[in-house]
DNA sequence: GCTTGACCTATGTGTAACACTTGGGTTTTA
DNA sequence: TAAAACCCAAGTGTTACACATAGGTCAAGC
């Protein structure tokens, strides 16, 4: 049986991650009769290494905490696995392309400033730089 | 002089979002002695164009903010402008590169699982999907 | 004059996934 | 025996809003 901060060394996350888990219900504790502390058996271990691989994949802790349920329910989550990673695809995708678009508008914003000359605000402008600078497109990043 | 959402129609954002800035001190307004309600002026629609235009290159509110401080004391933000956007342009690449890794994972999942059926909970397993699947690398999407 | 609907207000909550802080109690070790 | 190092729950901060609540205001038509 491990502490909260053993279980966070050997699945190489932090102590609050753990506790944080298992607020959530993704992983489970027995308690420690004489402190409280909450023990966890090598099950958690396990599942916690599950969670992190989850993590990598791209899932989130919600979508995880489904997989959990479906499992301890008896009932295979191998298809709502794919089900789900098929979904994130195109939104990975479509995150990548705004992130390059911004990526294309601040490099071409940079070049167009090297032979700008810095203004002085006169009331009117803020800066020059942003002001006179044409958007090729009207998108902006998305912060999900 | 304009209401809130005159000042949103005109400048294609949503009343709420005109005001979270007036809120954070972004934009300035007059008050209606008769009902309380804010009013807008010329200056307020142009500095809020100025808002979309700066968060187009990238800049969150919080760098806005103080390029709107800069002006406002007389002082030229435009080194300041390019220094944060100098800084951002990294950030943004490895963000990208992120969620490339992560595309990856997924779409190499994906194939795998094609060939794999799907299993049946046996109290040790979760999901042999994921619990089978090697990670080709350990990094995990970080969520700003 | 009065209802209806469309506006406005401030304030609070929700979003994701934690990190950090606060204010305690506990356990170990020097 | 006292400090160091752990544990706890609960709350706050992060980002940029969207949305809900509960109410006040205003123009129009009947």
């Amino acid at each position: 049986m491990k502490t909260v901060s053993q279980l966070a060394k050997t699945a190489k996350v932090t102590a609050e991650t753990v506790r944080y888990y298992s607020r959530l219900g993704l992983l489970e504790a027995q308690r420690d009769p004489h402190n409280g502390y909450q023990l966890f058996d090598q099950n958690a271990v396990h599942r916690l290494a599950f969670i992190s691989h989850s993590r990598a994949l791209g899932f989130s802790l919600k979508d995880i905490g489904a997989i959990l349920q479906q499992s301890t329910q008896g009932d295979s989550p191998c298809p709502m696995v794919r089900d789900m990673l098929r979904q994130r695809v195109p939104v990975v995708a479509a995150k990548i392309r705004l992130l390059e678009e911004q990526m294309a508008r601040m490099q071409l914003a940079l070049e167009q400033w090297q032979s700008m000359p810095d203004g002085v605000p006169d009331g009117h402008h803020i800066c020059h730089l942003i002001e006179d600078w044409q958007a090729p497109a009207i998108e902006i990043e998305d912060h999900e």
